[in-house]
DNA sequence: AGTATTTTGCAACAAAGTTGCATTCTACAG
DNA sequence: CTGTAGAATGCAACTTTGTTGCAAAATACT
């Protein structure tokens, strides 16, 4: 079996370094979004400016997707399968930020409901966050 | 007429001081949420952290609230009367973010919808973000 | 007006993010 | 398999953003 982060720098076109299957790697491996911060601990071989550019590198092929957080920290995930392949980036399901261990998850199982904009508005993406308490910290 | 600036700080009893009655014009003219930036600019007479301090406290007051965006900055924006009143702040409303001209604004009118978190998972605050383009970019 | 308390500005610092450039690595042709 | 063009990386320097301690100034209240 190959390699899954070479798969996903193969179908972007992008070459393949071990920055990139590192990072990768890490998300792969992580259960829940990542703040910058993490990432330069978990790839702390490699240069602050690399894990940047990886990153941006990364959000611009549609590789991972950034999560808006209410304490001005961005956290980046991967997409999901559907969300790389439909082309057209589109993040439907609903984000939870666990004010007490500080992770953010994805809730896979929770989509987010359909609104309706005032006249003259146009939509291209959708954010909904969810603050609170995780599973694991209230058990 | 009294000052507006003046009685939102006397009904959240706070001493009143230039820079906050500057900083709450800003906002109180301010037909958008705001980044800290665009304050410094619009109240640069004052220092960038007496700047940073106020926004706190009108935070903590529950005066003014943040709004989660995708490119990593914050926006603050004026809470609505119901908002201040209800003692425990919450902020129902959909915001949304222009992507041409970069506003930000309160969709007063748009209510955030309801959802269902999986079992285990508790709620305290809830955050709707749409990217699109605004009304005024489209005309 | 006088004074306790709060707020402000300054300076110094820490953290986060960016840019230019020389070096190294990758992909690919031959 | 080797040579090479182009891409990616690391380093250094820098800018921007946010924080902290403390002395000076302003506010609220007697």
């Amino acid at each position: 079996m190959v390699n899954q982060a070479e798969s996903i720098l193969k179908s972007s076109a992008l070459s393949i370094t071990s920055s990139r299957k590192k990072i990768l790697d890490v998300f792969l491996s992580a259960s829940t979004a990542l703040a910058h911060q993490d990432i330069e601990k978990l790839a702390d071989q490699y240069d602050r400016v690399t894990i940047y550019r990886t990153l941006q590198t990364f959000l611009d092929r549609g590789i991972i997707h950034t999560i808006p957080t209410t304490d001005n920290t961005i956290k980046y995930a991967l997409c999901s399968d559907d969300c790389i392949s439909s082309g057209h980036h589109h993040d439907n399901h609903v984000h939870f930020l666990c004010d007490q261990c500080g992770r953010t998850l994805c809730l896979d199982d929770v989509m987010i409901p359909a609104i309706t904009l005032p006249n003259g508005y146009s939509m291209k993406e959708i954010n909904m966050v969810v603050n609170g308490i995780c599973k694991l910290c209230r058990a």
